[in-house]
DNA sequence: TGGTAGTTTATAATGATTCTAAAAAAGTGT
DNA sequence: ACACTTTTTTAGAATCATTATAAACTACCA
């Protein structure tokens, strides 16, 4: 199974409820923004099964301390992830609550010229935020 | 008094703890960031006296309606807010859990090329993540 | 197959934020 | 100043996302 390698790197065993969380996850074409109850939701209704809200915490902070989800920095209630991580901009539309990939040619190159004494950039993200 | 017309646009009347609120928040020369419990400690060291939670929160919130603080998206289990309330980009140094403020001419100007139906952009924010 | 370490789960705890309602303060008219 | 109304402050409760707990369950390996 192609998610195996993906747990046992973030030191967890392939379960059946973790192999599900997986495949919502990372079973799809395009970058997959969502909220800890929006994967939830989706796993409950594609899969027909419920896992704990636990568990699906449990995994997600695995996979994203591995590097196979990132947060997403958005004022919201709920914290954002995302399975695209690169360093990569995004759209947040304000009505909606949703988050659009933007490509690094949608934005340009991005030079910040103040340095900080001792410290180094590890990443640098635009966030566009959109209105009616 | 300097803040009792900021109070009355946010529609609150200048009252002894929002004056403080006030001193705190905007007597200084650079920009401040912080969250409600940074600004409720400061307040109860600068005027040593004691406010309660909610009027901070509420103070704030009625503020930031208002546009004079701003709140800067920052994945954190805290809020943080801004006396700076123009279109500005940041430092965030994750060891210091710091915001720095970045000038427009540190980061150049940023064409945002994706366009997206219906929808016009409210804000460009830059977020730079620092590391040792 | 049995033993052990890892996992799931329901539930409790935590902590930031928001709500509530009673007491205090401020505004108003006399 | 006084009575009266409206707004504000405040302590504490409620809410809600997230994290911790610990007992039941499962994967893994000898
Ligand atoms: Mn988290
Ligand atoms: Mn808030
Ligand atoms: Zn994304
Ligand atoms: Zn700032």
């Amino acid at each position: 199974m192609k998610y195996i390698e993906k747990l046992r790197n973030s030191g967890l065993r392939p379960t059946k409820q973790r192999l599900q969380i997986c495949e919502v996850l990372f079973d799809r074409d395009k970058t997959f923004h969502f909220t800890i109850n929006e994967l939830e939701r989706k796993i409950k209704k594609q899969t027909d099964s419920k896992i704990s809200l636990a568990t699906v915490y449990n995994t997600v902070h695995a996979f994203e301390k591995k590097g196979y989800l990132k947060q997403i920095p958005i004022n919201s209630s709920e914290t954002y992830f995302d399975t695209n991580v690169t360093d990569h901009h995004h759209f947040y539309d304000l009505k909606e609550e949703k988050l659009i990939d933007l490509e690094n040619s949608d934005v340009g190159p991005i030079n910040i010229l103040k340095k900080i004494n001792g410290k180094k950039i590890k990443s640098v993200e635009v966030l566009v935020k959109l209105e009616d």
